[in-house]
DNA sequence: GACCAGGTCCTTG
DNA sequence: CAAGGACATGGT
């Protein structure tokens, strides 16, 4: 994959913020989707969690349509924003914590699932987590990985890298774009776990 | 018109 | 704990 892509400079955002933000947004829904979102944002100054922590849920919401979801997706970045403020004063402060102490504290909070909160480690805290996606799944479950636990393969691949920043954003990166490129989601086999067998090969080899 | 997208939460059996 | 449904817009 670092042939094909090389360095992908990940995550696709301006500031630590918009990370954050980003990743919510995301959530089962195209980055295209998101971009649009991000851009309205900035344009309405709505960019920083400072920003949405004191928004209305109304305009948070009317803000972030295009990436679906939004009733859900304002509630909850209302919700984490407020909460980041009010325990940390700032993102930067809360970074500055321990990465157990955050792990804890951001998987406590509602919207915040496995991969949302391994990308807020990984690029909006620098902490040297690896970030297992649906696609990151889907492809590893292809070429063979099937009988293994999620946390056991971020385990694997965090120790593998030595908590080396830079690999480790980049490798996460590299399923993305592989994924959208040349694993797409098979018919009969959704999400295909990582715990279950299932059925299928490549149906193309990657570059 | 069906299917999918860089998930997560809540409810059931 | 596994399975199923809800959340919703935009692109193919």
């Amino acid at each position: 994959m670092y042939e094909r892509y090389g360095d992908l400079h990940w995550w696709p955002a301006d500031t630590a913020d918009e990370v954050i933000i980003g990743a919510v947004l995301t959530q089962n829904t195209s980055w295209k989707n998101v971009e649009k979102c991000m851009e309205r944002l900035r344009s309405e100054k709505l960019n920083t969690l400072k920003a949405i922590s004191g928004a209305s849920l109304h305009t948070i919401s009317e803000n972030i349509r295009s990436s679906g979801f939004y009733n859900q997706k304002a509630q909850r970045l209302k919700m984490i924003s407020v909460s980041i403020v009010r325990v940390y004063g700032s993102l930067e402060r809360m970074c500055n914590k321990n990465s157990e102490e955050l792990e804890k504290f951001l998987s406590s909070l509602r919207g915040v699932g496995p991969e949302t909160m391994e990308s807020i480690m990984l690029y909006a805290c620098e902490k040297p987590f690896f970030v297992v996606d649906k696609y990151t799944v889907r492809i590893l479950g292809r070429v063979g990985f099937r009988d293994i636990e999620r946390g056991t393969l971020r385990s694997l691949v965090e120790a593998e890298f030595h908590g080396d920043l830079k690999k480790l954003k980049n490798y996460h990166a590299m399923f993305v774009e592989t994924g959208k490129n040349y694993c797409k989601k098979v018919p009969d086999c959704d999400g295909c776990p990582l715990n279950k067998v299932c059925s299928y090969s490549m149906e193309r080899r990657l570059p």
